[in-house]
RNA sequence: GGGCGGUUAGCUCAGCUGGUUAGAGCGCCUCUCUUACAAAGAGGAGGUCGUAGGUUCGAGUCCUAUACCGCCCA
């Protein structure tokens, strides 16, 4: 093995191997009969680089997949992509009008989603190769497309049952327009933002009289479109005016003064004007006194004919030009800055105009009633939990909006409904037909939007698996398991698969939604191009490697929080791979046939590892170590059972490298280079077992790296393990019994060596130098006494000149002590020692240990003693007890130093 | 306006069901290229856990109020 890990030449290679071995697939399974256990991977845009919810979603994913597997679970990850209908629609009409000059209209329909669906089949597997990069362990034989020819069946079913059931209809109203994108969106596809904007103050003449009423708005233009001006009904400066005509500006129609409580009395100058053509409240006005609707906007928000003389401009410029008209004929009082919430559109991020058209909508509050129901009767948990009151906010049937679903755009699944030209019978259909089934005529036309990208990945969990056909996948493997994604998406999707899960399955789609935060960057800002901190994450794999970035992305915060990422946690981790390679290179070359003669004894030893505690005499180290192993083991899978992952990955991580790599490793050479055979034999078994063991928890985090490790492991130990191919398919590990005495026992002889080490570094002692001492210890001396090695090789003390003894004769001449709690170490430093600075050192220990003796005997006289648990106050007589020792030493040494 | 999250070491963050001496990584200081690893090892400095109350024998952890930052909804 390499002195460094060399991720580069490593992932490809065993990704490849673990896929052609099928281990990514179900069928894989230790037991067919098995639990599965199964994930539907949130599809991203066909149109789409690798970004960091990427990143997120497919490293949480991954690894609770893997986790799965180990534990023997039938674990199936459905990956795919969806063709987000907007967005791609975007990208090619774009790239057409660079590289062409053409517009989609002048290609034609037709023409246009051909090109698409090269330009998908161009650059579409970008993501996937990225997504691959990162170690998906998703079974790639299943992988599915919204727009696949089974999907599209798909959405056909739903549409069709919904329709029939009365669920689907059309409406004419005021809906979310984008100009732009010329379609219709959804009300959460508008994103409201503060800005500064204009607000400007003009005059409704009224009708016959030289009198006006002073009006704010921040979009003139639509003034044209007014039908009214409200004022409340309470207000004393207008209530007079109530039933009287005013006079639209420049156009001159005659309009009336009507009284409406929704009108605010202090937000402008109390008088609205009233464009229910474009603007959601003056809508509800206009629907409430029956007042009459003008659209003056086309598709593109250009001013349409109802506008008179600014027929043809965009809505900017007809907001200019007919302010200085305005302005002209003195009908203006004044504008002043305005801050205020604008509408844009999520994709393209333009401003949103509202409109009056006619769209297609799904009834949204028999749905909603379910699939609330579904998440407070626990059939699903959303984890963490307070995101199920934001759920319950949003899915409330009695607010709940319906959900506009058609969309003026090319690139999607065309709404299945048919018009008979004939009899004007109108229908939807899972097949397209060609006779009006009333009236057998063959003029037919389908209407022409496509619906929204989201009704067709609110499917996503069933129709992978082959809905509405009742495929054996489907049987086997929904409901499916856990839906994880970012929150952000909550009411976009999983609101929806939900509600789509529950119509037409019957069954709630999964069981838990666990949601993840957004990365930002180190200092917690939103990644933006425009700000110029967006990292890309692809140089930053190829720097240090997918399980850097991913034991990072896993760690480094916690579930449903955004995640600060910076570059040094990555280049760490980095370091943790390859502090794990070289742990390895260290026990794998203490294994190795030639080091020593590999006999009949070391094979069995190694045939047993899991039986380590039993079959053999083992040390105080090695009773430690797997002790903390079994204790690691535990918690770990308890976290990762809660979901729990970043602290899972962090207890592994502390074990691996502040108790395996830094103590029991170091120790291991003592026996290892003492040529007694049965303890280097004893000794590689318990090395072997424990990074076994380790890699097995930490496989999940970073695939590449512990897979292989192990494959050098294993081949090293042969058949002699027993394991099974790869680690991939290996048995997650099973905690054994803790060793409560050897872990205080260890715990004190470290403490003992921390204590030497320290003693030297504080007094610059050559690291080399080996010193005499002697350790004195009224309980514990035959602990030290059995561990001379240890010291000797960990603090640097001369095993020859180590005096043990549980009590003291006489105080050794021109020696440093250093005192424990149930041991008094002396040093030979006297030389070395400034007795001025030795009293201060010795003067705040004590003053440390007297104001700890002071608390614990005043906690230990009040109600503590008789209230709190026991074993939590017998812990603190002990410490105390320590102290009292301890200072009884300190006071000695104090004395001695006169 | 309603709701949620955050505020812990210079920076970025952990701290699970309250247990009494609050941890990590990076950065900083001292020493060491000791045959697993300098992408490392050993040692060290650094925090009245946003503020004010409360519950409790005991609060970073629970409750109330409050400030600031961020997000979502209306």
């Amino acid at each position: 093995m390499p002195k460094t890990y060399d991720f580069a030449s490593t992932e490809q290679r065993l990704y490849d191997w673990w896929w052609q071995k099928g281990w990514f697939k179900p069928e894989s399974a230790r037991n067919p009969e098995a639990e599965p256990f199964v994930i539907s991977i949130p599809p991203p845009n066909v149109t789409g680089e690798l970004h960091w919810g990427h990143a997120m979603f497919v490293s949480i994913e991954d690894l609770m997949i893997r986790y799965a597997r180990m534990k023997g679970y039938r674990a199936l990850w459905v990956p795919g992509m969806d063709h987000a209908g907007i967005a791609t629609q975007l990208q090619v009409e774009k790239q057409l009008l660079r590289t062409e000059e053409v517009t989609k209209d002048e290609l034609g329909r037709e023409e246009f989603v051909k090109r698409v669906w090269q330009w998908k089949a161009k650059y579409g597997d970008i993501i996937q190769t990225q997504i691959r990069r990162l170690g998906a362990s998703a079974d790639w034989d299943r992988e599915r497309f919204t727009l696949d020819e089974g999907l599209s069946r798909a959405v056909r079913e739903a549409f069709v049952r919904l329709y029939d059931k009365g669920l689907i209809y059309r409406g004419t109203r005021l809906v979310n327009w984008s100009p732009g994108l010329k379609t219709a969106v959804s009300d959460i596809e508008v994103e409201y933002s503060e800005e500064q904007a204009t607000l400007y103050y003009f005059k409704y003449r009224l009708a016959g009289s030289d009198e006006y009423i002073p009006v704010a708005t921040i979009r003139p233009e639509t003034i044209l479109g007014d039908t009214a001006v409200a004022v409340h009904p309470d207000d004393e400066r207008y209530k007079h005016l109530i039933g009287c005509s005013v006079l639209v500006p420049i156009l001159d129609r005659e309009i009336p003064v009507i009284g409406d409580t929704a009108v605010s009395l202090d937000f402008g100058t109390g008088a609205l004007k009233v464009t229910p053509g474009h603007d959601p409240v003056d809508y509800d006005i206009a629907m409430r006194h029956k007042l009459p609707i003008i659209n003056i906007l086309t598709t593109e928000a250009k001013i349409n004919e109802n506008g008179g003389a600014y027929q043809g401009l965009d809505r900017f410029e007809a907001r200019k030009k007919f302010w200085a008209d305005m302005e002209t004929a003195g009908l203006t009082l004044k504008t002043e800055p305005y801050l205020t919430s604008i509408p844009r559109a999520q994709r393209g991020g333009e401003i949103i105009e509202p409109m009056i058209s006619t769209q297609w909508y799904v009834k949204i509050k028999p749905l909603a009633e379910k699939a609330y129901a579904a998440v407070q009767n626990g059939q699903i948990k959303i984890i963490p939990e307070r995101f199920e009151k934001v759920y319950y906010n949003w899915m409330n049937p009695e607010t709940i909006k319906d959900w506009c679903i058609s969309r003026q755009l090319w690139w999607g699944h065309r709404i299945p409904v048919w018009t008979c030209e004939n009899c004007e019978h109108e229908w939807a259909a899972r097949i397209d037909p060609t006779h009006c089934p009333k009236c057998n005529s063959a003029h037919l036309r389908q209407d022409p939007d496509v619906l929204d990208t989201w009704f067709s990945s609110g499917l996503w969990p069933f129709s992978t698996l082959g809905w509405p056909d009742d495929t054996l996948d489907l049987r086997t493997y929904y409901p499916t398991s856990v839906m994880e994604t970012g929150y952000d998406i909550l009411f976009f999707w999983v609101a929806r698969m939900i509600m789509f899960g529950l119509e037409m399955t019957g069954q709630p789609p999964f069981h838990t939604v666990y949601l993840h935060g957004i990365v930002r960057d180190e200092h917690g800002r939103k990644m933006s191009k425009s700000l110029g901190n967006a990292l890309d994450p692809i140089p930053l794999l190829d720097q240090f490697g997918t399980d850097a970035f991913r034991f990072t992305i896993l760690t480094a915060g916690t579930p449903g929080n955004d995640l600060n990422l910076g570059v040094s946690r990555i280049e760490s981790n980095r370091n943790f791979a390859n502090k794990i390679w070289n742990v390895a290179r260290f026990v794998i070359s203490n294994l190795e046939v030639g080091s020593w003669k590999l006999d009949a004894a070391r094979g069995e030893m190694l045939s047993n590892l899991q039986h380590l505690t039993s079959n053999f005499q083992l040390t105080l180290p090695d009773r430690w170590i797997l002790s903390r192993l079994n204790t690691t083991i535990a918690s770990v899978t308890r976290l990762m059972d809660n979901y729990e992952y970043g602290e899972a990955g962090r207890q592994a991580y502390d074990f691996l490298w502040g108790e395996y790599a830094d103590w029991y490793l170091e120790a291991s050479k003592i026996p290892l280079n003492s040529g007694d055979g049965a303890a280097r034999n004893r000794t590689a078994a318990v090395l072997a077992h424990v990074l076994d063991q380790t890699l097995r928890l930490l496989h999940p985090y970073i695939p590449f790296v512990t897979e292989e490790i192990w494959q050098n492991l294993k081949q090293t130990l042969g058949n002699n393990a027993n394991w099974p191919e790869a680690l991939i398919i290996a048995d997650w590990p099973q905690p054994g019994p803790i060793d409560a005495p050897a872990e205080a026992d260890m715990a004190l002889l470290m403490d003992a060596i921390r204590a030497i080490r320290n003693a030297r570094a504080e007094r610059n002692v050559e690291a080399s130098k080996k010193l005499a001492s002697m350790i004195i210890s009224a309980e514990k001396s035959a602990l030290f006494e059995s561990h001379r090695a240890e010291l000797s090789f960990l603090a640097r003390i001369d095993a020859d000149a180590l005096y043990v003894a549980d009590h003291l004769d006489a105080q050794p001449q021109g020696a440093l002590p250093v005192v424990l709690g149930t041991a008094t170490i002396y040093l030979p430093l006297a030389q070395m020692i400034d007795v001025a600075a030795e009293r201060e050192r010795l003067d705040k220990e004590q003053k440390e240990v007297t104001s700890q003796i002071e608390r614990l005997t005043k906690l230990l006289s009040s109600d503590f003693a008789n209230k709190a648990p026991a074993n939590v106050v017998q812990k603190e007589r002990d410490k105390l007890a320590d102290y009292q020792v301890r200072a009884e030493k300190l006071k000695e040494q104090l004395e001695r130093l006169g």
